[in-house]
DNA sequence: GCAGAAATGGAATAAAAATTCCAAATCCGC
DNA sequence: GCGGATTTGGAATTTTTATTCCATTTCTGC
């Protein structure tokens, strides 16, 4: 096919997908933007650095502030796949959140519904999530988060165990590290079988509990502290009795509304580290 | 002067300022929204409760959502001292701030840091859910959401399912349900067994899926919805596939970082749906 | 540095959108 | 229910915007 002959490895040789999700947008972006002539290329990075303005620009705006004619844009529009601008800027369009009323003004709306009402209660729980996250941003201890990596890196299987309110963060972390490859084990208390036994020379354990902190919980990293097996504890507290049994402790604390936590800090420091693990392994 | 004697109190006897912000837009429109003659009351209210897509909208797609004629949209704009649709819209297109985070920039960001370092990865994740919650502020469904408590508060026992990403939530709704004695079976698909005859008459189904959605879940919605029994949704779009077995669907999207997700917003919607429930139950 | 291929800029054209205008319908005070 | 004023719907018009096309320039391999 003398169509196939022209450069190298993308579409123009094919029927042409167009992206239909922002995301699939971004990875095709990424995909052609290092092999692309020198004006395509002034286009595909102007975007990329404002992927936001495109649902609210015409073609001449974009392209005066890509600094390029506006055919070159919808050469590059097609290149994408797409049929031509009107057709890109429709995804994007679909795709908008409005960025107002803004985030402070919804909420006291939300409130407003009346205390108790499932929607202030959204408003609360949604407040005691970012708050807790922004704590986090900046309490968070990057050396004990270092070593917590750096040990379960090395381990050849990883034992998850947080049962009761940590039992969400332990199944995510189960749910992550599974789709990265890496050997791990929850510990889910099913039957009261501790399998305590599972937990092998070469093996970490990672336990999770927060106030009041869980018995079984702390009975397995007992158990494996006592074995000489490393164990990297999450929990809300440097006085958690969890610390004790642990070789590096990650501690997160939750603004709580009410009785109940919203977890987003502990979710978040829980995936950066499984993420961390799971890259460092390979 | 006799332009002065028609109506009463608004602005076509002046030469008709037109709001410079969002702000008095809104203000403006509360003002006017109260003496409008039919049509344009109709198309002042759908801008009201739409006002987020001005910017990304053309005239007849508005007047279409309003059910009025193209024209009458354009009395309206002009009603509010806009010279036209366009300077409305231009005023919106400006003001308007992305919804989503500029990735590529962020990426960049990160690979220059050290690519996977914890604590980069840990401020990636808490940035995202931050993001999440904020729009999960701004774009939740207030009605959904008070449908979906009221078909939980009646029923007798509630089921709960979620798999694969969506466990985590689901353990945790199981988790504050126990607390707030409410009856409630968490399906988790231990040794396959579906438990769908555990599904009573009277009972209620809170089914839980993201894309890629999960087919037990599916098959347990379809299910229940077959036999008549109330299934509330909680998923990632008005597309997924779940929506079709449900009774009443309440909609959270997460900004994900690389392939995972911050399920904070998620969260945040489970514990305050259960917490209404739970509240609601007395 | 030459031939062929690819890329580019800008003018021409097509498509889509906004805006105006006016005849018909509706409302309102008497 | 009559006459004047207001409101309405939709077709016609104008303006803006997207898209195509092609002559000119710039690369690439020899």
């Amino acid at each position: 096919m003398d169509e196939a002959s022209n450069l190298s490895n993308q579409a123009d040789d094919q029927p042409a997908a167009a992206p239909a999700t922002v995301e699939e947008f971004r990875t095709r972006l990424a995909e052609v933007i290092d092999d692309l002539p020198r004006r395509l290329r002034q286009c595909a990075e102007f975007i990329a650095a404002n992927t936001d303005r495109i649902a609210v620009s015409t073609v001449a705006e974009l392209a005066t502030g890509a600094d390029v004619p506006p055919s070159a844009l919808m050469r590059f529009c097609q290149i994408l796949g797409f049929s031509g601008f009107s057709e890109m800027q429709r995804l994007f369009r679909e795709a908008y959140s409005p960025g107002w009323p803004d985030y402070s003004t919804r909420l006291k709306n939300l409130k407003e519904e009346g205390a108790g009402s499932p929607s202030a209660l959204l408003a609360e729980f949604i407040e005691a999530g970012r708050l807790s996250l922004e704590a986090l941003a900046k309490s968070a201890d990057e050396a004990a988060l270092a070593k917590a990596v750096a040990l379960l890196t090395t381990a050849e299987t990883i034992h998850v165990i947080g049962l009761r309110r940590a039992f969400p963060v332990a199944t995510y972390l189960a749910y992550v590290f599974e789709k990265m490859a890496v050997p791990a084990m929850l510990h889910d208390g099913v039957g009261k079988l501790d399998h305590r036994f599972a937990l092998r020379s070469g093996d970490a354990l990672l336990a999770i509990t927060f106030a009041p902190y869980s018995e079984e919980t702390l009975a397995l990293a007992q158990d494996a502290k006592a074995r000489g097996l490393p164990v990297v504890g999450l929990t809300d507290h440097m006085t958690s009795p969890l610390v004790r049994f642990c070789d590096t402790v990650v501690t997160v604390s939750e603004v709580d509304f009410g009785a109940f936590r919203s977890l987003s800090a502990t979710i978040a420091m829980a995936i950066a580290l499984a993420v961390a693990v799971g890259s460092a392994r390979g």
